[in-house]
DNA sequence: GCCCAGGTGGGTA
DNA sequence: TACCCACATGGG
């Protein structure tokens, strides 16, 4: 499996090159991000993103005292509004009361407490726990999303019945915990998905084409 | 029109 | 525990 995975991972750099995740201007707003883009194409949240821009600092604070019919029309692009609007929203109101919204000081502590903490928020799943964790703080907490589930089977490395932690278990359990290479690893699993894993197979040029399992 | 997109939480059997 | 569904917009 480790071989399998570093192979995999080589061949995506020698194509892809460095992608330098993830694209935000502050670790707050990779948190604002990975909320939005939950179940929702990125250049939506994009939108989203830009429209808080234009209002408010992306901080805890602003996002507090943001009426809440304001933050949902302003992320009104990336679905789901009312949903996340009201989950962001709780979110900042923790990390000031309990942080001083400080999200450095939140993010700090050992993994795994740090990791339990953010999956008891209502709104934070695995991927997006994972997501904070390693592209706002850079912890060494690999990110699995559908991409990485879709790449995987593709290439015969799971069966399919697999649970979130299971898969995650298998990049955890096999790669060196290095943030910058979990980081570089799952961007490059969701530019290999965006390019050459859609429905339809297009195998011309991909760069694992060598290793693909899946019979079209 | 239909399908999909960097999920999550609540309800039901 | 294991499904099923709501949540919502925008682009191909």
């Amino acid at each position: 499996m480790k071989n399998s995975l570093m192979f995999m991972y080589h061949r995506l750099v020698r194509h892809f090159g460095p992608l330098h995740w993830w694209p935000a201007d502050s670790p707050f707003e990779v948190v604002i991000g990975a909320f939005l883009t939950q179940n929702t194409a990125w250049r939506n949240v994009e939108q989203a993103i830009a429209a808080l821009k234009q209002h408010i600092p992306l901080t805890p604070a602003a996002l507090c005292a943001l009426p809440k019919e304001t933050l949902e029309a302003l992320i009104r692009p990336a679905g789901f509004f009312r949903q996340k609007a009201q989950r962001l929203q709780l979110f900042a109101q923790v990390l000031q009361e309990r942080y001083q919204g400080d999200l450095d000081a939140m993010l700090s502590g050992p993994l795994p407490r740090v990791r339990q903490e953010l999956l008891a928020f209502k709104g934070i799943g695995p991927e997006t726990a994972d997501s904070i964790l390693l592209y706002a703080a850079q912890r060494p907490s690999f990110v699995v999303d559908a991409y990485t589930r879709r790449l995987l089977q593709r290439y015969g490395l799971l069966r399919g019945i697999e649970n979130h932690e299971e898969v995650r278990a298998l990049f955890m359990d096999h790669l060196p915990h290095q943030a910058a290479l979990f980081n570089e690893f799952h961007a490059l699993v969701v530019e290999q998905c965006k390019t050459f894993c859609r429905k339809r197979p297009l195998c011309e040029s991909c760069p694992l084409q060598s290793r693909c399992a899946t019979r079209f």
